[in-house]
Parts: structure tokens; C-alpha cells; sequence
DNA sequence: ATTGAAATTGATAAGCCGTATCAAGATGAT
DNA sequence: ATCATCTTGATACGGCTTATCAATTTCAAT
């Protein structure tokens, strides 16, 4: 593992050893795989580790994921009928604009909205850890 | 059926037609039964009618559901293990706030938030025809 | 009203995703 | 280095949703 994401595995370790857990190389191999995307599926992750380490098991994916997300590392968000594991420490959340003629997808960011959450989040006395927005319609091609 | 819902009524005829499919007992029951209902899962609306309709099977009402995402009447969402139907002629369409912590689904419109997406939209030539909003977090009492 | 092609239904098998199980192996406190 | 404990990988299992298919219903054309 690089020395990149060096506080996230400090963070690891810390989780690790409140609860009597152990580090072990697929948990390392599996946090640094995970802390390059912004989302990932357990699926996706196992294909693209398989090439490097072929009997890295699929239960072993799933297991080290939500440990990441007790950790306080990840988040599960179920997207389509599978599972996304975001990565909360990544910056940079962006919206999307989705044309249901042709499945273009614009992705797009406003602080105002953004603001506007974190309003109704603390109205409703919520932290708000991720969110998710997704605007559905025609682009201008496909209008006609 | 009774004479309120006419007007989902007729956009569902109206989607049959454009598509060749027709208007069954089944499909007008479980539109009666969802047009009352904020959002449901299958399941617990398969109980539901049971009572009165005990034949009625499982897979015709995710059927019927389904055919309500396309004719714009409800929107599928996923949470947890399950697919929540929301309804989307109901008073205006509402967004989420869930707690990761416990479950609990807070719903909450907010009308500016709702104009920035508009803006967002024509900024880039899109018409939007429906969203989704959910924001992720831990309430008050899971926060502790 | 009757007919008949095409769509729909209900029952259930199958599929997919994620978790539980468990013997074999790895970890780390002593 | 030892050994209790945790973890892994392979796979069985379970919950939710969709696919399959024979029987039934719908509806447009008689």
C-alpha cells in the first residue's frame, strides 16, 4: 500500500483494535483498492481485484466493505438492485441530470441546494452524511 | 373504483393504449389501492389486498408497479432489501431524509430547493419530468 | 353477441445479491 | 515460538424480484 491514505488506514487500525480485529494483508489490499474510486459495488471490486489476486473470495469483499462502513470509512447506498459503497472521505459529491430519451447523464453541482439540505437536515436535527440527487428528464434533443 | 383518482385513471388508459396492453380488474384494483398510499412495497401491499382479493398474485402486483413506473405514476426506490413504490401524483412530490441508523424516513418538500433544480435543468436545456432527493444520516437519537 | 388473436394472470421456478456457515489458515499478544 | 482468537475462501442458504408457461381474459373485428 502506498503512503497515500495514510489517515484512512490509521483509521482502520483504530476501528480495528477498539473491537478486537485484525489487520490482514485483504484488508489492506481491499482499503487500498477502495479508497481510489468514489463508489463501488462488491462485484465490480472483486473483478478488478481478481486480476492481481485471484482467490481474494467475493464473501471477503462484502465482509471488509461493511467493515469499512462501521468503520465510519464507507456508506452503503442501494442503487438498482445492488449495493454502492461510497467512499464519504472522497470530496467532490456531485448531482446528476439524467435524459430518460437518450440515458445521457450530465453530472452537475450546486452549493445552493447543497445548502439548502444541510437546512432541512438540521431542521429535522439530522447529520447528513451523503445524499443523493437525481433529476429526471429530456435534454433538448430529445424533446423533439 | 371510485370517481377520485379519474385523472391517474386516465393516464394509465392512456399509457395502455400507446402500448398496446389492456385495462384488467387486477390493474384497476391495485391502482385504487396504491393512488391511496404515499409509497408501498409489494409485499405489504399483496397483504393488503389479500383480504379482499385472495388470488390476487404476487408477481402481477410487481407487475402492475412496475407498469405504473412507466406510465409515470409511481417511481421505484430502493431501500434496504426492498423497493419501495412511491407515489408521485400524491400532493406534490416529496423527498427523504433517512436515517442509516434506524431506518426511519422523514419526508419534507422544499420549494426552493425545487426551483434551484429547475434552474439547474434549463441551464442545461433538459425538462424535467420528475427527481429524487434523499439525503442519508443519522438522526438526533442515533447520533449518540 | 361471438370470435379469435394477443395480452394477462397466477403459481412457481429460477436468478440475483448479500449473508451465514465452517474447516483451514493467519494474526498477534504473551 | 506458542496458541487462543480472528479471518479467510468456498459454498450453502435466504430474501426479494423476475421469468416461465398454461389457462384465462380482454378487446377489436366481425
Amino acid at each position: 500500500m502506498a503512503n497515500t491514505h495514510v489517515k484512512e488506514m490509521k483509521a482502520l487500525k483504530e476501528h480495528l483494535g477498539k473491537h478486537q480485529l485484525k489487520l490482514t494483508r485483504q484488508r489492506e489490499l481491499i482499503l487500498s483498492a477502495f479508497l481510489r474510486q468514489e463508489h463501488i459495488t462488491a462485484e465490480a471490486m472483486y473483478h478488478q481485484l481478481a486480476k492481481s489476486d485471484p482467490h481474494l473470495g467475493l464473501a471477503t469483499i462484502y465482509r471488509t466493505l461493511n467493515l469499512f462502513c462501521d468503520a465510519g470509512l464507507a456508506q452503503a447506498r442501494h442503487f438498482g438492485s445492488q449495493t454502492q459503497y461510497d467512499n464519504i472521505t472522497h470530496k467532490g459529491h456531485h448531482d446528476h441530470l439524467i435524459c430518460t430519451g437518450c440515458q445521457k447523464i450530465v453530472e452537475f453541482e450546486n452549493e445552493e441546494i447543497e445548502r439548502l439540505q444541510e437546512e432541512v437536515a438540521s431542521k429535522n436535527k439530522f447529520t447528513i452524511t451523503t445524499h443523493r440527487l437525481e433529476l429526471y428528464g429530456l435534454c433538448s434533443r430529445c424533446r423533439h
